[in-house]
RNA sequence: GCCCUUGUGGCGGAACGGCAGACGCUACGGACUUAAAAUCCGUUGACCUUUAUCGGUCGUGUGGGUUCGAUUCCCACCAAGGGCACCA
């Protein structure tokens, strides 16, 4: 009978979910048994189901996974759902059903489907953010953030009965702003200048001044910020949901407003975050995305007086060599001391400007940042080192969020400063040259040089001109240095429905206060209707009964983002069903950390980042044993539709693909298209899609068949919906099984490499996958019956080579080298007239991570009764490894000239004497002389002739 | 603009200082078959030479360099993909 892999797939589905084939064991059980933990990206269930994309990464692990279990780990590999979200919400308001209701048909399909691909999950572990009793650990996180503030100090995180009480033994004063210092009497310290009594001892506050320095001080506070509001849609939306100043869902206009909202200071652990990458095995690309992320750059605060009045405006620069080359000062147009300095004749014009900016996002604000805009307030600055008077503007350019918010204009040495001052006509001086050579002044110099028309840092090349200029103004008291960074704290509430309530209720004045761990989990109301209110009022906000807590507290009424239940899902897999706690210590201690994370890069710096951010406040809390969550993470790249060839359309008739430039997709009506822009006439071409046998190569491009002066544009597209190129893994597992589709994406190519779906060539894998069968099950099940005995010599090194390299090929995750090897050795295989039960027994054991069901059912025919995933993955002998002759290249000045067979242990002088025996070399070396004899032991030998 | 990644046959890819193209697909030829499917065998980078073999030349995006030897290491450039983008 030939290879039914649709019953067979089934039936050890079904075995190994009823065995619990998969189960992870609690270090209690364990006793010495080595552990990884083997994570994959938490998926969202969305509506559509799975594509050929997420069962790569899952593939990838579970063989991971299984080969591990084989090699006697105790292996905890699971999934769960993170399930709450925007996609549910928004089905439910425009069906008026409830999310839980689709969210629980995603789920259930989701869970249909990665079942139907053989993935060894250990089932009883699977989570779901949106049950609360997973949700109430969330929570209890979210009251860990609330409770803690973070001690500058020690740098890390502590509760915020630990700052009570150093405030309350004067240990810390607190400044006029809030600011928390250490006492400097206690700490022997004067005053440099200003005022020592400025730092108030606490028991000097109100108790209501005092709330409010420690609500300042938590890792979860709310802030009054301007947020990307949309009314259409009830919410507010992130600056990546916001295109050209609408709503990327339906097109609703945004505006600006400043609303009261929940954030965690993740710009506390910024030096952390940033300086614990180095040690983590992750890709160097998506480490280098979080630093861009995190952005730290190291410069100078310098403080500049205002003429004529008794305020100074802070600006930072990286630069401050070159303050010298400061020729004006701007201010961000929301800067507070901008009403204060405009003179009267500025005020008009300074109003509009403002009012201008105010109805902007951000995103607007930077969008033409060629086009410099601005007004000059009136007002005067100061420069400390010269006390020369320089012009201060306000202008877009410059945002309240970076930095202190103002800026040195050295219109010399920066790009935006230089077209500012080109199109408001301001004086341009300049204080570096380059090492060499001379300056092109007709742009801004922003290399490092050497000062000059600086003073005392003339002569100085940048790096030092930098800390000389720092040291100098400290000396002044007019500056120090300073480090900023681009991250900002995280704005964690959203005005939606769907997500996690926070444990959080209000009294009249809006003080907030944390609700008593345990009356956790805080569910979320039942609500009738989650149509937007129309006003920032969250959906919540609906619900009446909820709300009121007590007579006089009421309920917070956002609720969490859709990161916060994935920050934490990987510690509640290690104890998923543990009611009192989130996880208990001693199984966090043996299970943690992630010994491997595999997740496309999309996560590079939001799940990644906010995961790593509350870790780290876990770890100083004390609640988890490792700074980091995880050790080793792989990117799978992105498998893309099939290649598609197009070429390029004009009303004349048909443009070659080399004649168009600017080549981009466009939404257009009829779906996303190429376009691009003619060379010469600067006319826009849309393409035609030509089917491949239309389509010859010439050269190194594709040209029509029908007519090869005109070149075709082949790539490959991201699969999507509108484009039409979504392949359902679905139909491929129908048409040839689980494990052919797993072989099929595993041997596509490297996992990180992105690469083009092709269907026709799944036929490999199916072939191969039946040929396996022929050989040890037969056509006719004619072979069932292996032989005893052992393998002959030729077989028997292949084997063992064969285990060396499929071993080593999965822990360094190079599935498809791997298979090649498995396929190299069934083709020897198939040659022998007889198999020896020995091969054939190592050989499903190979097979089995990568084509699980096949291999159970070779296993059981093989004569065995327990699962192969009980089985122990073989050992290779390395005395099998070793060829008693081999064949050596010869080259001749590097070029192969002949191929000797030599006895594996030959020293060198035989090898040369029988080079220099053979015929094919000779008439290389006649006549020459040579030069030189180069020997690599068991690889090679090259001759230099002259 | 800045940063990162990737360029190897008709296609996916392998080799990552030592025989370029393993393995799979495609295509072509052959065997089996009444026929088809399936299966099996062979050929499949380009060019030159040859009846064929044998043999030779070129060839890993382009141009340089290091080396006995470079797809691999270094420098510059080009192209594609991704990220960031007025961050002072």
């Amino acid at each position: 009978m030939a290879y039914n892999h649709t019953s067979t797939e089934k039936k050890w589905q079904r075995y190994w979910l009823e065995n619990k084939t998969f189960r992870a064991l609690d270090p209690a059980e364990a006793g010495k048994m080595p552990k990884k933990y083997i994570l994959d990206m938490f998926p969202y269930p969305s509506g559509s189901g799975l594509h050929v994309g997420h069962p790569e990464g899952y593939t990838a692990t579970d063989i991971v996974s299984r080969y591990y279990r084989n090699k006697g780990f105790n292996v905890l590999h699971t999934i769960g759902w993170d399930a709450f979200g925007l996609p549910a919400e928004q089905y439910a308001v425009k069906t008026n059903t409830h999310p839980r209701v689709t969210t629980a048909a995603n789920i259930t399909k989701f869970r249909q489907q990665i079942r139907m691909l053989g993935l060894s999950y250990d089932w009883d572990r699977e989570v779901d953010t949106t049950d609360p009793k997973y949700y109430k650990w969330t929570q209890w996180i979210f009251l860990q953030l609330y409770k803690s503030y973070f001690d500058p100090f020690d740098n890390k995180a502590k509760p915020i009965s630990h700052l009570v009480a150093e405030l309350e033994n004067d240990n810390l004063v607190v400044a006029p702003d809030g600011s928390i210092h250490i006492n400097p009497v206690s700490e022997g310290m004067q005053a440099i200048s200003g005022d020592v009594e400025a730092y108030r001892k606490w028991g000097s506050y109100t108790p209501i001044e005092q709330r409010g320095i420690l609500d300042g001080q938590r890792l979860a506070y709310t802030d009054e910020v301007p947020v990307n509001w949309c009314p259409g849609l009830g919410t507010v939306l992130s600056n990546e949901e916001v295109i050209d100043g609408k709503s990327e869902v339906g097109g609703f206009p945004i505006e600006r407003r400043p609303l009261r909202q929940w954030m965690l200071r993740i710009t506390a652990y910024a030096d952390r975050l940033l300086a614990d990458l180095d040690a983590l095995n992750w890709p160097e690309s998506l480490k280098e995305m979080q630093r861009n992320w995190i952005g730290r750059s190291i410069g100078a605060e310098v403080d500049f007086e205002i003429d004529g009045r008794d305020d100074v405006i802070t600006v930072f620069t990286t630069r401050p060599d070159t303050l010298f080359g400061a020729t004006y000062m701007v201010l961000a147009p929301e800067h507070e001391l901008v009403d204060q300095i405009t003179t009267n004749e500025a005020r008009a014009q300074i109003a509009a400007y403002r009012h201008g900016s105010q109805g902007k996002s951000d995103r607007e604000r930077q969008q033409d940042t060629k086009d410099k805009t601005g007004v000059f307030t009136g007002a005067y600055a100061v420069n400390p080192l010269n006390d020369q008077k320089i012009p201060i503007w306000i202008a877009d350019y410059v945002l309240m969020g970076y930095g202190t918010g103002a800026i040195m204009a050295v219109p010399a040495h920066d790009e935006r400063d230089f077209e500012f001052a080109k199109k408001f006509d301001l004086p341009i001086k300049h204080v570096v040259r380059p090492a060499k050579g001379a300056a092109d002044q007709s742009k801004a110099f922003t290399d490092i040089g050497v000062s000059i028309n600086s003073d005392f840092l003339d002569g100085l090349p940048t790096a030092e001109a930098k800390e000389r200029m720092t040291e100098y103004l400290e000396e002044e008291g007019v500056g120090h240095k300073s480090i900023n960074y681009k991250l900002r704290d995280w704005l964690f509430s959203r005005q939606r429905y769907w997500g996690e309530p926070f444990p959080i209720v209000l009294d009249m004045m809006g003080n907030h206060f944390a609700i008593d761990e345990a009356e956790l989990p805080v569910t979320l109301p039942e609500i009738e209707d989650f149509k937007p209110t129309g006003t920032p009022e969250p959906p919540l906000g609906k619900a009446k009964d909820w709300i009121q807590y007590s007579d006089d507290l009421r309920r917070e009424t956002n609720t969490m983002p859709q990161w916060a239940g994935s920050c934490w899902y990987y510690l509640r897999y290690i104890d998923p069903n543990n009611g009192a706690e989130m996880v208990e210590e001693s199984k966090e201690r043996y299970w943690m950390p992630v010994d491997l994370y595999v997740g496309g890069v999309e996560h590079a710096v939001l799940h990644l980042l906010y995961s790593r951010f509350w870790h780290k406040v876990l770890f100083d809390l004390g609640h988890v044993s490792t700074a980091e969550p995880f050790q080793r993470l792989v990117n799978q790249g992105m498998i893309l539709g099939e290649t598609e060839f197009h070429f390029f359309e004009s009303s004349a008739g048909a443009v070659s693909a080399s004649e168009i430039s600017n080549i981009a997709e466009e939404v257009t009506d009829e779906g996303p298209k190429l376009a691009g822009i003619h060379k010469t006439t600067g006319e826009k071409h849309y393409t035609t899609r030509v089917i491949e046998q239309l389509v010859e190569k010439k050269g190194d491009k594709y040209v029509l068949r029908a007519n090869n002066e005109v070149a075709v544009d082949a790539r490959s597209f991201k699969m999507s919906k509108s484009r039409g190129n979504v392949v359902n893994p679905d139909d491929i597992v129908e048409e040839y099984g689980a494990d052919c589709f797993r072989l099929y994406e595993m041997y596509m190519g490297p996992l990180e490499a992105q690469k083009p779906w092709n269907t026709r060539d799944i036929i490999g894998m199916w072939r191969f996958l039946n040929s396996v069968w022929r050989n040890f099950i037969g056509e006719d099940e004619a072979r069932v019956t292996l032989t005893g005995g052992h393998a002959n010599d030729e077989i028997d090194r292949m084997l063992h080579r064969t285990i060396k390299k499929v071993s080593e090929d999965i822990e360094s995750l190079r599935f498809n080298t791997a298979i090649a090897e498995l396929i190299k050795l069934n083709n020897e295989i198939a040659k022998l007239t007889a198999v020896p039960q020995a091969v054939a027994e190592v050989f499903a054991l190979l097979l089995s991570p990568f084509a699980p069901h096949i291999a159970e059912e070779l296993w059981l025919r093989m004569g065995h009764t327990e699962s192969i995933q009980k089985a122990h993955w073989p050992h290779y002998d390395a005395a099998k490894l070793i060829d008693t002759t081999i064949e050596l290249p010869v080259q001749i000045n590097g070029r192969l000239r002949d191929k000797i067979q030599i006895i594996a242990d030959a020293d060198e002088q035989m090898i040369f004497d029988l080079v220099e025996a053979s015929a094919k070399v000779k008439p290389w070396l006649d006549g020459k002389e040579i030069r030189k004899r180069v020997y690599v032991p068991g690889k090679m030998v090259n001759y230099v002739v002259g």
